[in-house]
DNA sequence: CCGCAATCTTGACGCTGTAAACTTTACACT
DNA sequence: AGTGTAAAGTTTACAGCGTCAAGATTGCGG
């Protein structure tokens, strides 16, 4: 459990950080397909072993991108949601402009991040890592419960509409014609209103 | 059946099928990680190599799987949608209660036949066999169309919400809490809706 | 200075997909 | 009926993968 500020300790500078950005680099151009150990390795320069070392095996690598994915994932949500208006509408279409911005620059990444499943015992770990990111979202959902609401109902419609909008592109559903952005944008405006 | 000592047999009945169902038994108790053109191939007792002869490769296996699996995936839909109110809203509800049900009963599966990404060559057969399926979801969607309104906002709205819905389901969002399955038929209820 | 633990390397094993060469079966044609 | 050919299945082989064990290297604390 080393943290952020040590020094390079021993031969490889910071050879952890060096195989997760490796990672990154093969998913963004070979896809979720891509990634393995031994491409990381030599990726970083070092033997096939080495990861070892760093990682519990190729789920314990997957854990250690995700976790990076996630910080990456919650800071373009972040940066869409500043760059906005300053309202409770406003900035919930800024995150989500962020959670679709962040799928397509990255759909691999994107791929990664929500590939643990319920049954998978990684999923704890994931959990945790993943929460700031989801935290934002809630946070932006907040002002918008109504009185009396589980704030729960909220962030359900709000995050089922964009992770499912974000996949269906991701799968090519709408092909080459211009996707139908502006259709979830209009729903996601009545979500928290009176009907 | 066959006796453990026959010879060689140089034509299984149906050999194509037979490695399909023996991929979505793999996929069953396995995951998505379990499915293997080698194990499907020991499963219906034959050879190794002997897929090559029907599928091209591992991820024509994959496509041959997907094909029946939407094939069910369509089937649970219509289940649901037959079984309520026969009326636009009852159907809707039905399609989606069979969406979520053919999630939950066969997650792996149901990762299988979303598993395409845009990018990769075998999107187009894939969409080929998709097609019947996302078909029973425009013809509900469709009486509940506004005049004026393009039937593919609709559609959209629908879709993504229902299908980020199953995957935060599958990924164990709401973990062993009641999952808040309500609020996203709320939220169903008010698509085609004027506001 | 010495010992030790962390780090990296090497080598090996079993599993995977894939290709090539071979054998057996089914069927169509003369 | 006999034959030739294509389809279907087997065997063998090879490269890439994750993983383990054992050995080498390094840096730090006693």
């Amino acid at each position: 459990m080393t943290s952020a500020d040590d020094p390079p300790r021993h031969h490889h500078g910071n050879l952890r950080q060096a195989l997760v950005e490796a990672g990154i680099a093969l998913l963004k151009d070979g896809g979720l397909e891509a990634l393995s150990l031994r491409k990381c390795a030599a990726r970083a320069g070092v033997s096939h072993a080495a990861p070892a070392h760093h990682f519990d095996g190729v789920d314990g690598l997957r854990v250690a991108i995700a976790e990076e994915g996630f910080v990456r994932f919650r800071q373009r949500m972040l940066d869409f949601a500043d760059a906005g208006a300053q309202t409770p509408r406003g900035r919930l279409h800024g995150i989500c402009k962020g959670y679709l911005a962040f799928a397509r620059e990255d759909p691999a990444l994107y791929d990664l991040i929500f590939s643990f499943r319920a049954t998978s015992r990684l999923i704890k770990e994931v959990e945790l890592n993943a929460d700031p990111a989801y935290q934002v979202l809630r946070d932006t959902c907040a002002p918008l419960v109504p009185p009396g609401t589980d704030p729960v109902v909220i962030e359900t419609q709000v995050w089922s509409l964009v992770h499912g909008f974000a996949l269906l592109i991701l799968t090519g559903r709408f092909g080459p014609d211009p996707v139908p952005e502006d259709a979830v944008l209009a729903l996601l405006d009545r979500i928290g209103t009176d009907p």
